[in-house]
DNA sequence: TACTTTTGACTGACCGTTTAGTCAATTAAA
DNA sequence: TTTAATTGACTAAACGGTCAGTCAAAAGTA
């Protein structure tokens, strides 16, 4: 009577629904939204154009899967690094991060960086202006500890020197020195590792 | 028997080239290429959508007069600052002159990192990672004077970190603190104005 | 001054193509 | 047979680009 079993149905669409999502990614991240047609992310997916509309119920509702799944991500992995009490520490780990990020799931990064630049793209779905604004100030209070003041530029200078390294990163590619800048940064954000910082 | 003199023909003519390529500017800066089409740029422009193709053969090479704009104007900008013969104080010339760029004409700005992002918008015409390599050994000979191999990585850094920087402002526009950033990079990179830089 | 002629900037209906999105028909497993 | 995933021909709208024709302005003629 009952031709498949639930829990075989699940199992098929998870897999469509994933052929779909890692397509669109693609394509999304490395030639924007715009220039991207279903009919691309259908043939990237190995499926028929049709299939995509049962599993998205249009072109936008697509990118914004993705982008609610990478900031997940991001937001799951910097969360884990909550526990370490030590802020020196604390801003070492998260800096290690972003690198770790970018050079393990470039396609995220990258994704998120081309939808930061076409406003116009995701204003009609998310406020992302508004979502990232509250990123940076939760950054804020991660790296600094507390909301002093001063620490506030310290904040914003680490956080254009990471966005510029992943510009950087995406526009030159292998070629870019990821690992030396990492030392540097660190270098220059986390003290030389001696005594309490001064001036 | 001569109906107009070819002068007053050619203001006409600049007028109009003017307008279509202002227009396309704003538009391809917010929205993005793909998502720009000719008839958003005639109705921006207050014109017709057929006498765009008196000025420009197509939508690409509108585009492409955009950006050579955009790179002449960067280009006698950084090299007016070439007479400098003090290292340290022609980095910071040219630190402040990027600052200045950005407040000045955020349009411009905008456009490149825009299109720097899209490569597959570019890559038809110019070889934009190429030219945007090149522009950064420029950079490097001229803010460390020598190619100094330990010297590189500075280089970068504060590539990477004006790049940053700006990207920031597009996203966030004029709560960004511009100035005090500028300040805070002046004093990382160009010292405390002091002795000799050691180490 | 009034009229005619000449010019090229300018217009918008139109063309072929491509797009996002639909749906009746098909397929395959239980 | 039942069920739901899957297909691709289809549609209406939008796209970049074309082109036959309109128009205003300037100079010659009277």
């Amino acid at each position: 009577m009952a031709p498949r079993r639930p829990e075989q149905f699940e199992a098929i669409r998870e897999k469509s629904r994933e052929k779909i999502l890692a397509a669109s990614l693609e394509l999304f991240a490395n030639k924007g939204y715009d220039a991207t047609s279903i009919d691309n992310i259908a043939k990237k997916a190995g499926i028929s154009k049709g299939l995509i509309y049962n599993y998205f119920e249009s072109k936008k509702s697509i990118l914004l899967a993705i982008f609610d799944d990478a900031m997940k991500m991001g937001e799951e992995l910097l969360m884990g690094q909550m526990n370490i009490k030590d802020p020196v520490l604390r801003k070492k780990a998260i800096i290690e991060l972003t690198f770790d990020m970018i050079k393990q799931r470039p396609d995220y990064v990258k994704f998120l960086t081309v939808m930061a630049l076409q406003p116009g793209v995701m204003a009609d779905t998310k406020d992302f202006t508004k979502n990232a604004y509250k990123k940076t100030e939760e950054w804020s209070k991660l790296i600094t500890g507390k909301a002093k003041k001063e620490a506030v530029i310290d904040t914003l200078m680490i956080g254009a020197m990471m966005d510029g390294i992943t510009l950087n990163f995406i526009i030159y590619g292998e070629q870019y020195p990821l690992d030396e800048l990492k030392q540097e940064i660190i270098k220059l954000y986390c003290g030389p590792e001696k005594k309490k910082k001064k001036k």
